[in-house]
DNA sequence: CCCGTTTGTTAGAGACGTCTAACAAAGATA
DNA sequence: TATCTTTGTTAGACGTCTCTAACAAACGGG
């Protein structure tokens, strides 16, 4: 029954995925940043930062740039492979257009449970992987699912079951 | 660029989409049904109805059931479909224990744009229809998706790239 | 027909997440 | 160093959505 763990709210969670971004892309996260890539004022990153400091994950010093705690930084990243996921779904798969996925991907992103998103992820991994799919579809993406097997393995198993 | 469209917040959608399946479960929707359903208190649903009311969406004068007008009945059907959509691909394709699924679903149904649920759907049925994908798939999928051919032309397809 | 139960509503409070306006600190430039 | 600009913070308001407590209408059995 544990689907969703226990997140921060989806907007924290975009916060905390915008500091991570940025901290990748510009090697730091200032308020001013955060306030253009998540879209609001800088009074709302203010508030933001508040509560992902009281909830211990990022370290805010007045005046000073953002730097996620280990836990922010572990959480972001989950964050970051949900968006992931759905994105690379999205066109990947379902070849939506890019900016479409973006956003669908960015408002969905929050609601995966853990065990949605892994499978996801394999999904999109033997699909991408292994195209010509076989009659067994279920069984094959089932063993894939449970044994976190690689594309030779699975080519063995279509092969059996062509 | 139209992507989400404009639709009442994701709670109202919650509180529109019991509204119909109760109607189809029970024949009609009272405010206790609702609260039971949506999760929430009875005022809740009292606050929700009067702004469901506002929009239009929902008729209900003081003490009787909820009725959809034509709009709500149309935005009711759309939030259903995604859900179903959403749901199907969870537990048909990747194949997430259902009560996760119905979790899932119920969270991302309010994040998709028209363009990727049209994707979705068309993905699941062609994906339902037709296990045995081939080389191009995404090629035979896009096709799919451009005409909205059935499954025996996909067929044709298939044959004509394997 | 009266009374208890169920159902629905009103009033008011409170968390979340945003905004604007005003101010304070830092940094650049002369 | 005095000032201008950029950046960040504070204070306070607002809309959404929820809750609890208290009350009012409707309903059903005696």
């Amino acid at each position: 029954m544990s689907s969703t763990d226990d997140r921060p709210t989806p907007s924290l969670e975009d916060y905390l995925e915008a500091i991570a971004v940025l901290k990748k892309r510009d090697g730091k996260a200032t308020v001013t940043a955060l306030s253009k890539s998540v879209g609001v004022k800088k009074p709302s990153v203010g508030w933001a930062l508040r509560k992902l400091s009281d909830a211990g994950l990022v370290i805010h010093e007045r005046y000073g740039d953002v730097e996620l705690t280990p836990d922010g930084a572990r959480l972001a990243d989950e964050v970051c492979r949900r968006h992931k996921a759905l994105f690379d779904f999205l066109t990947d798969i379902l070849m939506v257009d890019s900016a479409v996925a973006e956003h669908d991907a960015c408002a969905m992103e929050h609601a995966l449970s853990r065990e949605s998103i892994h499978r996801l992820e394999k999904f999109i991994s033997l699909v991408m992987q292994c195209y010509p799919g076989r009659p067994d579809w279920a069984a094959v993406f089932n063993r894939y699912v449970d044994e976190g097997q690689d594309a030779r393995v699975i080519e063995g198993v279509l092969d059996r079951e062509s």
